[in-house]
DNA sequence: TCAGAACTAGACCGTATAGTACCGTAGAAG
DNA sequence: CTTCTACGGTACTATACGGTCTAGTTCTGA
């Protein structure tokens, strides 16, 4: 008994940033675990016991650093949600000084749709849905920083397009909301409903993005290029 | 105490069928309090005293008709799911007939996003996807009767438009898959997200729809009507 | 009228949970 | 080395759950 790995020894890891004492390293174990746990099971389905093991921590210091299971559940949304949806933004303003545009909305579809349908995000998503009645400040949360964060900037981005000449339309939040879903519901409904048996493949997920592109430009597109919008997406799963 | 309204006395009451027999009756309290409690505190959260206690009936006699917890819960999903996806297939269908498509497609996305929104199915949505991980195969199911279904008599009749020369497509799975989205996406996401605290309102709902058939016609309608595809869905909450 | 089936009420079992109390120990600061 | 704080381990409380069992009651069908 007690064979744990020795989890730092006096000299701390070099991953560790050396101001991380003691007390910081336990949250950050307890928060990695919690989330995994919560992830995994939902919840209800999550138990303190669980986590405390995982995080190889007694539970007792755990309910020092959040003083609830409740709260504890809220902190992991909360960051994971935070460090989920960062980093598409800047891709998508840089749109608007795009040369062609056809090409760079192929292209930040394929990372949008990447990132969405990473497994974390799936079952971060599951368990926001799952839990949108306890919690609703946490639906919230995850709408705005997620779909509601992407939307908002497509849609700024898209209104100069629209100046510019390089896209039709008339209400770029409501095309903004448009090019998004057309390029995720497909995967994102089939993942939220059928699980992740059968994850689709990454060249799968580039044929939705590029056929939802394609929808896109033939609704909201400069009026050329009239053949229709559809060249087989595969229609996986 | 004991003022319960008398479920049904000596004469049954003229909504029970007479043939239904007491413990017919009484699997169908159980059935329905089972969805009740189900629906809204999810697979861990709903005991068997309270459905039991709901139903009227002692908790031996809901485990004399369903074995399980588990049991009871894929039934009342089943026949949930069964009967919430039935009558919509026979107006997709005869949409092959139409002489105004655009019309009738306005007519049938209005249609479809009002069954889909309505609370019990969006509670039901929520429940499948939080325990597509324990019961996949309640996923699958909900997923083939409810949108499979629909997408399928979608990609069926709009094939059959192609050839006439109302639609411009080479794959009508796909197209049947953005109409569907283009549709429902928008206010699904808010509600599966957001909750239900702000339910949008049928006219919201009624402009969603029109939004997302007139990009769809956009994308894969005839070239004409050139006109920016959008006339503002309000984007409510 | 009467036997048997179906029901009720509630005790009961084993287990699991959220959260707390106790106490001995390890690590960092002086 | 001492001291103080945080931690580990674990037993504990109180509650809740799924599921079973018993004993008494009501309904049904002939």
């Amino acid at each position: 008994m007690d064979n744990r790995p020795v989890r730092a020894g006096p000299t701390p890891e070099p991953s560790e940033l050396p101001d991380e004492r003691r007390s910081a390293r336990k949250r950050r174990a307890i928060l990695d675990a919690a989330t995994d746990v919560f992830l995994r099971n939902g919840y209800p389905g999550a138990s303190m016991d669980e986590i405390a093991a995982l995080a190889r921590v007694s539970k007792q210091t755990a309910y020092k650093h959040f003083s609830d299971k409740r709260s504890l559940f809220s902190e992991i949304v909360s960051s994971a949600v935070d460090e989920a949806g960062d980093p598409v933004h800047d891709e998508i303003v840089e749109l608007e000084n795009s040369c062609d545009v056809e090409a760079d909305l192929h292209h930040l579809a394929r990372q949008l749709l990447r990132r969405v349908m990473r497994p974390r995000i799936l079952q971060l998503r599951r368990l926001v849905i799952s839990e949108a009645g306890r919690f609703p400040e946490l639906g919230r949360t995850f709408y705005e920083q997620g779909p509601g964060r992407t939307m908002a900037a497509l849609a700024e981005v898209f209104e100069r397009l629209a100046v510019r000449g390089a896209l039709r339309l008339d209400d770029s939040v409501l095309a903004a909301a448009h090019f998004n879903w057309l390029v995720m519901s497909i995967p994102l409904n089939q993942a939220m409903l059928l699980g992740e048996d059968q994850p689709a493949t990454p060249a799968q997920l580039d044929r939705y993005a590029d056929a939802g592109v394609r929808a896109f430009l033939g609704a909201y597109g400069q009026a050329k290029r009239r053949s229709a919008p559809t060249a087989s997406a595969g229609q996986g799963g």
